[in-house]
DNA sequence: GTCCTTGCAAAGCGTTTGCACAGAA
DNA sequence: TTCTGTGCAAACGCTTTGCAAGGAC
């Protein structure tokens, strides 16, 4: 596993240092496209002399070396996730989470925008996650 | 024009300070989705003793009272617009002009996303604008 | 030895808050 | 008078920068 990321990892020139690897499974880990703050407060019990701006630095590189993403959608604080497979995101209005779903593309007529060249598109959906819904219905 | 103006004003709640028309009658002309900044200095002249905190304040008011939207794409800092005919947005890579093209929309299959409930759709377009197209091509 | 990773402290930048003054109702 | 709009100054929160110490190679 460790072998696989080292990898990884080498594919994109960075070097696989133990604070970036165990980063990098946090993320891998948790997909809750989490801010550096996040980051920080569940790696510093593991990781007594990690600072926040190690975190900043090693989550610079891996936007660099496109290993990571920065999800932004309206929040203060920049969020984080791997790159993976393409996809979208449903943000409940309610908790503010996160949520990969399969990614939606619609089909762009070039005529309504002519002389632009699109390079990506991308759907973000706005609502109220099945545990809020619940929590509205059962209080 | 200013009657108009005072009508919407006052339907939304909002009483028609010169300041707040002022701001409002900006943010009607440009169609930039200025930042905060932006606002500051382009009305500092005319009003020369506009504050910062004057413009975030009209401007949160605005957002409240549902007559501006806050973009959000991934900047640092937020942009404005008012609340108009829906639309979506094509940021161009190069210069970072936000600009409104027509609403892309289509209705989404619930089964994808069983148990969330969908408010609101938000298509945003990357890619490069004529301009800067036209730059690269000429240069 | 050199290079790189890490992390403290400080600065930076956009935004918000506290508070007070002035004008409107 | 009371309420509201405005604006200075300070605080705030997230992020970046400068720089130095320690480790890897």
């Amino acid at each position: 596993m460790t072998e696989t990321l080292k990898k990884i990892f080498k594919e994109k020139g960075v070097s696989p240092s133990y604070t970036r690897m165990r980063i990098y499974y946090y993320l891998d880990d948790c997909k809750t496209h989490p801010t550096v703050d996040t980051i920080y407060k569940e790696l510093i019990d593991e990781l007594p002399t990690l600072s926040k701006t190690t975190v900043y630095n090693v989550l610079k590189l891996f936007v660099e070396k496109e290993l990571v993403y920065e999800v932004n959608i309206g929040t203060n604080e920049k969020r984080y996730e791997l790159v993976i497979e393409k996809h979208s995101h449903f943000i409940c209005q309610v908790c503010n989470t996160i949520y990969d779903i399969p990614y939606i593309c619609r089909p762009i007529d070039e005529d309504v925008i002519p002389g632009f060249e699109i390079i990506d598109q991308e759907v973000n959906l706005k609502g109220i996650c099945p545990n809020c819904k619940h929590k509205q219905i059962t209080t």
